[in-house]
DNA sequence: AATAGTACCAACCGCCTTCTA
DNA sequence: CTAGAAGGCGGTTGGTACTAT
């Protein structure tokens, strides 16, 4: 038989999280990590669906979330992603390691969707190359049956190479950082990439990222740092520097994840590479393939510069 | 100042895939 | 191998904040 039911339905509360629930939460999570979603209501206490939980600790509680202030670069990045892979918001989370699936979703449907309505509008006859891959891929990728985009991602690697590489050239022009996919993509066996630093080991690991879930709480749980070893540390140096609930001012730099020091680009990226998204795992192989393509296609046609590009910046995360 | 309209976003719903007994 | 639950994801909605009149 299969499993026993995750949780009864009577007496699941619904709506907003309350500052309370969340410290509860959070605790819970920092001494047992994420996961294993079904425990959490029971051992926790709290009155929640396991999913709700889940989706509490994904889309808000966890660290390294920035929220608003999309920058021009993440806004031609999800415009890129979307015409190669549709609505698959998780997919193209995936590549900006701060933003969640929900955050960009709605983001897309609340800004880019107009704003690419109001361009197509204007200018028709422009874009060739954006149209081309919106048009087809897009509007295709999100009628394909889930399971099945894969497969086509595959037979169109050339379209979609196409249309990522034009990504990648076009927003070269201004800045290279964004571009660089999530840095756990380094972590994945396929890529060749040699990770300089390593995320500690789970237990290390854990204690050093919840500082940053420190800092995404800390409104909310004053007494965290004295429950993580290491936190005490890290949130000194970088607390501040990621507001959770309030969004940060107007950056003065583009640079997305790079947007900060380097302890806590470390911090940030091992955090997501191991624990974050664990969800992505299951994804990246399929958009790591298109990244190795992509890599082993430029240098097949010479276009040293692209794949350097990617591989510098790479290092240079680290 | 009050009201209506709009924008935004957190959270829910339901479907699909994966996993487990 | 199969049934059924957990996990994951995308679409949608309801509440709140903001803006215009």
């Amino acid at each position: 038989m299969g499993r026993p039911p995750c949780c009864d339905k009577i007496g699941v509360k619904k709506g907003p999280w309350t500052p309370e629930e969340d410290i509860i939460l959070v605790s819970y999570i920092q001494q047992n990590g994420p996961g294993n979603w079904r425990s959490v209501p029971t051992n926790t206490g709290l009155m929640r669906c396991s999913k709700s939980c889940r989706l509490r600790w994904t889309n808000y509680l966890r660290p390294g979330i920035k929220r608003g202030n999309f920058t021009d670069q993440e806004d031609n990045m999800i415009i890129h992603l979307q015409a190669l892979l549709g609505n698959r918001w998780a997919a193209i989370a995936s590549y900006l390691p701060q933003r969640t699936d929900n955050d960009i979703k709605n983001y897309w449907n609340t800004h880019l969707k107009k704003k690419l309505n109001n361009n197509s509008n204007q200018e028709n006859h422009h874009h060739h190359h954006h149209g081309a891959s919106t048009s087809s891929s897009s509007s295709e990728a999100t009628t394909i049956a889930k399971g099945q985009w894969e497969r086509k991602l595959q037979t169109d690697i050339h379209m979609a190479k196409q249309a990522l590489t034009e990504a990648l050239s076009l927003d070269n022009k201004s800045t290279t950082s964004w571009q660089q996919p999530p840095p756990k993509t380094t972590t994945i066996p396929p890529i060749q990439h040699q990770p300089v630093v390593l995320p500690p080991p789970p237990v290390n690991f854990t204690a050093t990222t919840y500082a940053l879930s420190a800092e995404n709480i800390a409104r909310l749980l004053p007494n965290w740092q004295k429950n993580s070893p290491k936190s005490s540390q890290t949130s000194s140096e970088s607390i501040g520097t990621l507001n959770h609930r309030f969004p940060s001012p107007p950056a003065s730099d583009h640079h997305g994840f790079k947007n900060c020091s380097n302890s806590e680009v470390s911090e940030t990226t091992s955090f997501f590479q191991d624990e974050s998204k664990p969800e992505m795992e299951a994804q990246m192989p399929s958009l790591s393939f298109l990244e190795k393509c992509l890599v082993d296609d430029a240098a097949a046609q010479g276009h040293e510069g692209l794949m350097n590009m990617c591989l510098e910046e790479s290092d240079a995360l680290f």
